[in-house]
DNA sequence: ATCGTTTGCGCAATCGTTTGCAGTTGATTT
DNA sequence: AAATCAACTGCAAACGATTGCGCAAACGAT
């Protein structure tokens, strides 16, 4: 049998002063004295008193809420930059909502729709592959609901984004590959409509010497790269990978080591810097640090949700070759 | 420039009826006529009217959000669990709320507190390794919000808990390890404070045949696992191996490859069917589907927040080995 | 025509906190 | 001593949707 909650108004009734200085008392409202503040700090501490907060959103408009939506909860990068965004949020009493899109452009459109709805007092946002442009995402510029994209973006000059410097990131594979020196590499990319894919792929490509043969693909899942590594050793002993993320290179690897070339083969990617490296101890990769991304991203979004306005920033987190 | 956002009466004074009125026709109150309803309801979604939530919430005293406290996102089974969850919630308008307790007991209560002051609907929990009872459960007792408990849960006949059939699933695997007729076997289990860990561990004794000679030790991640897995391969060429997660069978299939045996190994455990089958072919695991789970404990917890108890059931999820 | 019943809608209170404004007290100034 | 001022505190009106209750019209039965 729950019991009905305590109100402002029962502590201020016992403590013989009125509701209003009692929640004023509350939020350190500096026209309280000292004394009375404390009191009332005091028996609010000893009777686990907290304002009811549905009552305190609705008066102050704001939920203190932030969601996040997704396309997925990908075994590498995202649970961190998950805990990253919640160690962060909660760090100012925000929580963190998580919606997940499956790649679907509808869910994506209904979730935003939910979040506006909700009223929830900012979102970050990673678009599913299938997003091609952000009109969206209106409602939330007519409500005043920021929104950061991060990870998967699309440019805009509507709102802020967070990634890691892809290009230059994959421009240090590339200078690796380089200075290697074999003379033929092959190179598993993702799907063209990510912007990172893009941007990875451009990075890759403008640093590679030209006179290097790029024998490419695109793979999303360990199978598809592991069929692909395969192939390249079988027809042209390749000894040089790169892959744009964990998935891809579990396949690569694979590949690597069914023939016994794990000495001998140089493999370049994008990781995580967990079960990879661990998986194959002469792995070079750009440490992709999911907690990072998820922080700035928290960092960004309280930022805007301070201020009540979109910046327009896009920031390029710089990371390094391991 | 955010605009002001329509209220109920906006809407009312345009369509000449009561503010009532339209709240009742937009709940489908049977009080109000069909006609009216329509009306309402059509003008409604033109105009993409949703009734402010924070007023609403406030006055029906309840958030629509089910928080999911756990340990830490993992990167197998956790991230299935997280989107099972969201998407049976998500289909009766709820909203998954994340909160990471980083396997401190302290984060928990914290999370637990939160929870409650913030009145969630409903809790999910998965309890840290830190965590030897439940009173800091209490609160929400009192408040009324039923907790369910998942995955990493304490016997207890206050909440329901959901988990697979541990005990029968690790029986399973030994099961196929009496058969194969090895009389060594090595094996990595987790955390004893873990009643996960306990109950495979029961399960797993209790059918293997007694004249098998084991060795075993606890590991947490792949490093310590390949550690015990290399070392046990080494001094008594084990062929058989049993481990309790993705993260430890890592480790052991590692060893078991570096030895270049893995054809004639026998490896079982538990497996999110994802990464560890693909990289050793040979696996077999119980298919431990976080989908599954994280379906069935929103199911659970809907039903308790339905009808504003808890049921004190203890669900096993049966499982197959593959 | 009269008297219940239903059907459909509006009135007004309510949820509990926050906050603009006004009032009280005592201290300081003129 | 009157006036000014600061420092606190309380009053009461929001915030916007929901809901118990009451009332009118419409209906059917006697």
């Amino acid at each position: 049998m729950p019991v009905k909650p305590m109100t402002i108004k029962d502590l201020a009734s016992f403590l013989k002063v009125s509701p209003s200085t009692v929640s004023r008392a509350l939020n350190n409202h500096p026209d309280i004295s000292l004394e009375v503040r404390q009191r009332v700090q005091q028996l609010a501490a000893e009777l686990q008193f907290k304002p009811n907060s549905f009552a305190a959103n609705f008066r102050k408009k704001q939920s203190k809420l932030i969601a996040v939506v997704l396309p997925k909860i990908y075994r590498s990068f995202i649970p961190d930059v998950i805990e990253g965004i919640t160690k962060r949020l909660s760090a100012d009493q925000f929580q963190t909502l998580v919606l997940i899109t499956e790649d679907q452009l509808a869910n994506e459109v209904e979730a935003i729709k939910q979040c506006c709805d909700m009223r929830v007092d900012g979102i970050l946002l990673s678009l599913s592959n299938q997003t091609t442009d952000l009109q969206h995402l209106e409602r939330c510029k007519t409500m005043g609901i920021p929104l950061v994209l991060f990870d998967n973006t699309l440019q805009s000059d509507a709102f802020a984004s967070i990634h890691i410097n892809d290009a230059a990131a994959a421009g240090l594979c590339a200078d690796l590959i380089n200075q290697q020196g074999s003379r033929r590499v092959a190179a598993v990319f993702g799907p063209e409509e990510l912007s990172i894919s893009q941007n990875r792929k451009l990075g890759f490509f403008s640093n590679l010497n030209k006179d290097i043969e790029v024998a490419s693909c695109y793979a999303k899942d360990a199978q598809a790269a592991f069929r692909f590594a395969d192939d390249q050793i079988k027809k042209h002993q390749t000894k040089v990978f790169f892959g744009i993320s964990d998935e891809v290179l579990l396949g690569i690897v694979t590949a690597v080591k069914e023939h016994n070339l794990a000495k001998e083969t140089l493999v370049v990617g994008f990781s995580d810097g967990l079960t990879m490296p661990f998986l194959h101890r002469e792995l070079r990769y750009i440490f992709h640090d999911g907690k990072v991304v998820g922080t700035h991203a928290a960092e960004q979004i309280l930022k805007s949700v301070a201020h009540g306005v979109n910046f327009n920033e896009h920031i390029e987190i710089p990371v390094e070759l391991y």
